[in-house]
DNA sequence: GTGAAAGCGCTAACAT
DNA sequence: ATGTTAGCGCTTTCAC
C-alpha cells in the first residue's frame, strides 16, 4: 500500500540532495562511483520509479505518439495499428489511440486532445466524413502548433505533411491486367468506397487499365453493403461477366456469395478479386485472390517517418512514401494456363 | 509557426497575474465577470491551449487508461478495444495501448511503463505465456503502487482485482446442449487454446454437458493451427462425427474446410459451431453458428468498472462481472426440426 | 564530488 | 476582486 516514492523521499532517506540522487540515477559521472552505487541500491530497495509526467513536463517531450484511425474493426486498420505499435515500442515510444469512427467531429476532437501536449506527434488516416466534406481546419491547427503529423492510406493533398500511401492506382491497374492475362475480358469494378480517395484511385487504376486493354470499363458504385446483393444480382442477371474486381475485401467476399446465389461457380464461371489481405480473404471459400497493401509495413513506415521528422532527420519539405502493392493469388480467380 | 502559448504569456500580455488567468479560464467566480470575459477572449485570440502534462502533474491524474491486449489481430480483442475506446472517450478518458503479443516479457514491460505515472488505471487480458508460466509478479507490482487494474476475459484467480469475464463454461455447456437438441450425438470438441483459462473452461463446459447427456466427450487438443488439417482428417476418417464444437472462431472455420475436404457437407453431414461472433463467422460459407461473447460490451464493462474503482464508487472487495454468452444460429448447424 | 536553486506550466491556499 | 506564493517531481546550471 505504499504510495509512490519520489526523488525527494529518496534524498531524505539517504541524507543527500535531490540533485545528487537524480544525477546518480542517470549515471552522471559528476557523482562518485560509490555514492552512485549506494543510491542505485536504495532506489532499487525502495522500488523507486521515476514519474514520467514530471519528466515530460521538464523535457517537453512525452515519448508518446497519437494515432487516429477511422475504424478498428476494419482489419486493414488493425493491421496497420499492429505495425505502428511494434515500431513505436521498438523505438521507445508509447501510442495513444483515438478512433474517429469515420466522423469529422471525433477526428477533430482527437487532434485537439493531442495538441494539448500529450503527444510528440500524430499518425492518422482520414475519416470518410472528413474526406467527403473536405474540411481540413483541424489539421492546419495541428500544424500551427508545430505538432508533426503523418497521414497514411487516406491522405489529403492540401495539407503539407509527411505521408505514407499505397499505390492504389497501380494496384488496381495491375489487378485488372492480371485478370486480363487469365483470359477475363468483361470485368466489373465494384466500388463501395468511392467517397474516399483510396476508392477513387482504385477505380481510376481499373478504368485506365481497361482502356489500355481496349476493353469497356464497367463500374458499379454502391453506398453501402446492404445494396450489394440486390444491385449486383441485377447486373449479373442482365449480362455475363468474366470477373469482378472489388474495391475492398469485404465487398469481394460478399460478391462471391452473390455470384454463387446466382448459380455461378467461382472461379470457373466468374473470377472474383479484392483488395486487402485479411482473414476474410484467407479463409473465404474459395480463398480470395487479393491486392495486398502490406498494412503492417505501412504502420511501421508511418512511425519511422514521424520519428525521423521529430528527430529532425528529414529534409524540410514533406516526404511522401508510396508502398507498392502485391497480388496474392488464391482460388477465387482462374488459374493461369 | 508560433510556439505554444502559456498561461504566463497570456498573463503578461494582459497585464494580470497568472492565477487570475487560470481562475478566469476555469470560470472561478472569484474573478469578476468582465475580467473573465476579457481573459477568455484573449485566450481564444491567442489560441491558448492548456498543457495537460502540467495539469496532470499537478492533479496527479492523467485522465488516461492503459490497455494491454495480447493480440490485436484477433478480432475478439479489436472488438473489445472498440468498446473500451467508446466508453473511455465518453467518460473523458484517453487510452494508451500496448500489445503483449502473448508474451510475458512484453506484458510486464507494459505494466512498468504504466506504473511510471502515465495512466490512472490498467485494463488487460493475460498473455498466453503469462497464463502458461503462471508468473504474476508484475501484477502484484502494479497493485503495490496502488494502480487500479481490471482484467478481462483471460484473468487470473490469484490476483485480487476487478474482473470481467464471459461465462465460458456455461457458453460451451449451452452450445453442446444446443447441438444435442439438433439431434447431434457424436460431438467432437476441437481445442486449440487449451493453455489459456478460456480454453480450459470451454472444454470443461463441453465435457460436463456431454456427461449430463450421457454422451461420451471426445476432445482433440492441438497446439497450433497447422496441425488441424492433418489431425482432424485422421479423426474424421476413423469415425463418423455428427458435429464439431471448436473452442474459437478461427479453428471453427478451418474445421469446416477440413470437413469439406473429407467429402462431408456442412451442415447436412456434420454441424460445425464455434466461439466468437466475428467477420469470419459471419462471412464464412456456410455462415457459422457461434457462441457470441459480446466483445464490445466486455470492453465497455471493463472501463466502467475501472473508472468506478478510480472514483471510489465500488466496494473495497474486488468485483467480478460475468457476461452471459448467447448463441447466434446460422447455417453451419442443422436447422431445428 | 555534492548541493542549492531555478524552472517546466499549472493550480489553489492564502494573502492583500 | 486580484495577486503572491508554494509546490506537483523532475532536470540541470551554477556554486561551493
Amino acid at each position: 500500500m505504499k504510495s509512490k516514492i519520489t526523488l525527494k523521499d529518496l534524498a531524505a532517506i539517504l541524507g543527500v540532495s535531490v540533485s545528487t540522487v537524480s544525477k546518480a540515477l542517470s549515471d552522471n559521472p559528476e557523482i562518485s562511483l560509490p555514492t552512485r552505487k549506494k543510491i542505485k541500491q536504495a532506489a532499487e530497495a525502495y522500488n523507486y520509479i521515476p514519474n514520467n509526467i514530471a519528466q515530460s513536463l521538464k523535457a517537453k517531450s512525452t515519448k508518446t505518439l497519437g494515432v487516429i484511425i477511422p475504424a478498428i474493426l476494419l482489419e486493414f486498420f488493425s493491421k496497420v495499428l499492429y505495425g505502428i505499435e511494434i515500431e513505436a515500442t521498438q523505438r521507445g515510444y508509447k501510442i495513444v489511440i483515438c478512433l474517429s469512427n469515420e466522423l469529422l467531429k471525433k477526428e477533430s476532437e482527437s487532434i485537439n486532445t493531442f495538441i494539448t501536449g500529450s503527444v510528440d506527434g500524430i499518425i492518422l488516416s482520414l475519416a470518410e466524413e472528413t474526406q467527403r466534406l473536405k474540411s481540413y481546419n483541424h489539421f492546419q491547427k495541428a500544424q500551427q502548433y508545430n505538432l508533426p503529423m503523418v497521414m497514411f492510406d487516406r491522405v489529403v493533398e492540401e495539407i503539407p505533411c509527411d505521408k505514407v500511401t499505397v499505390d492504389d492506382f497501380e494496384g488496381a491497374f495491375n489487378a485488372t491486367k492480371f485478370l486480363h492475362e487469365l483470359g477475363e475480358r468483361k470485368i466489373l469494378f465494384l466500388n463501395t468506397i468511392h467517397s474516399i480517395t483510396v476508392g477513387v484511385l482504385r477505380e481510376q487504376g481499373y478504368v485506365e487499365a481497361m482502356k489500355s486493354l481496349k476493353l469497356d470499363p464497367q463500374v458499379l458504385r454502391l453506398e453501402n453493403y446492404n445494396q450489394i446483393e440486390k444491385e449486383l444480382t441485377k447486373m449479373l442477371q442482365s449480362e455475363k461477366f468474366d470477373a469482378i474486381l472489388a474495391a475492398e475485401e469485404y465487398s469481394a467476399a460478399l460478391a462471391m456469395n452473390v455470384a454463387r446465389l446466382n448459380g455461378l461457380h467461382v472461379p470457373n464461371d466468374i473470377s472474383v478479386m479484392g483488395f486487402t489481405n485479411g482473414l476474410l480473404a484467407e479463409h473465404a471459400i474459395p480463398s480470395l485472390t487479393v491486392v495486398s497493401q502490406h498494412a503492417e509495413f505501412i504502420g511501421r513506415s508511418a512511425v519511422k517517418l514521424l520519428l525521423d521528422r521529430i528527430e529532425n532527420k528529414l529534409p524540410e519539405e514533406p516526404v511522401h512514401k508510396v508502398i507498392k502493392t502485391r497480388i496474392i493469388e488464391r482460388n477465387s480467380t482462374k488459374h493461369k494456363k
